[in-house]
DNA sequence: TTAAAAAAGGGGGAAAATCCCCTTTTTTAA
DNA sequence: TTAAAAAAGGGGATTTTCCCCCTTTTTTAA
């Protein structure tokens, strides 16, 4: 039966065609595109009759760079899976390439066997996360420590209700006080969140996950 | 070698001791404590000499959950390493059990291969995140769909500086418009979003990654 | 070509938020 | 036991937000 198709999206001419050269000692998967940068890989695409099952994308290239050409490809061939190959382990483009659809990130120093296991993971399971994507997807999830700072109970339980549209004598009034305490909370948290009004604390609140 | 242990918590007694014969005939595992729910949990591991490796822990049970039982575990024996187990599939249960430090979600209907599976991920990588988890995960890096209403260039450029703890005149002064084409738009985007005041496009600009 | 939408702007007034000053009582920590 | 912090509350003035009414011009879509 036919081999899974594959193109390279990479600047790197050298890196792309030993790439290409592993890949094709495969069994199941050969390399039938390579492209320069993301623009010359898209008007190819236009031309092309078969398309890739898989993508391989870099995300440093000059012209359309990795995450542009991932965005256009999730919205115009969804079905064409990327697996993002970069230097870059910073967490931001991680997230920047999941959230834009790639189904897996990988760094160019990992060993062949995992590049293999990776392509069958996209076959097979639709995805393939290495504990570094798992973990920092995970780590999304929390807010940055060094931003959070020690609220009293009843702090909080303004903040939350000031993250809400309630006015402030709504809230006073869920918070049985009266609406000059709650002017006194106001300004305690202006204060000790550094924040100028409402809108700061409200923007402090949801990016630290306290409401 | 000793084997990895292993303790469950569970209100279930019949499903906790089927449980635990099934995970006693695992090669490299063994149940050596069962908990009623996470209070009992936690009373008991102050009086064991030997911390399991690996708790699963069920969501709901009575007098202390699985969410809190798994805060308390992440806080104070961060070592032990907890799958959750749960009938609960909606996403709001999976993102919270992970985010407060469980290292992997698994539904309770599952195969007992996947268990065996989880399991090793454990022990071997530190987590044992499947193809829901992940998805997940993925998915909770995008605001929902449902809610994503189309805004014109101008409404998005304005709910950005909105957003911030600018005054409407400020924003005027970088949109170059005048203070009362800002209501304008204010009053235009209340609507379009169905909130009440600014707190709410806040909330909504928040909760969608518009800024 | 025409109608609708987008983009811009206005008057006026009430309600809410902010900001400055201040107080007392209870609880907690040293 | 004492001091500090937390929790509660007050006056008053200014600024900002919200809400109701309305307008014209340009661009876009039918």
């Amino acid at each position: 039966m036919s081999k899974h198709t594959i193109a390279i999206v990479d600047d790197h001419l050298l890196f792309a065609q030993s790439l290409k050269s592993l890949i094709n000692t495969f069994d199941d998967f050969e390399v039938i595109h390579h492209a320069l940068n993301g623009k010359i890989f898209i008007d190819d695409l236009k031309n092309k009759t078969e398309l890739p099952k898989i993508v391989l994308m870099d995300l440093n290239m000059p012209i359309m760079d990795g995450l542009e050409t991932t965005k256009y490809l999730n919205k115009h061939y969804p079905n064409i899976k990327i697996l993002a190959l970069s230097m870059d382990d910073d967490e931001n483009s991680i997230l920047k390439m999941i959230k834009n659809g790639a189904k897996g990130y990988l760094l160019k120093d990992i060993h062949p066997n995992i590049l293999k296991e990776a392509l069958y993971g996209l076959i097979n399971e639709g995805y393939y996360h290495s504990k570094m994507v798992s973990d920092t997807l995970v780590h999304s999830l929390h807010p940055s420590a060094e931003k959070k700072i020690n609220l009293l109970d009843r702090e909080l339980e303004f903040l939350k209700l000031a993250s809400t549209e309630m006015t402030y004598k709504e809230i006073a009034d869920v918070m049985h006080l009266s609406p000059k305490t709650i002017d006194g909370y106001r300004e305690q948290l202006f204060k000790k969140l550094e924040v100028k009004n409402r809108i700061g604390l409200v923007v402090y609140a949801l990016k630290n996950n306290l409401v």
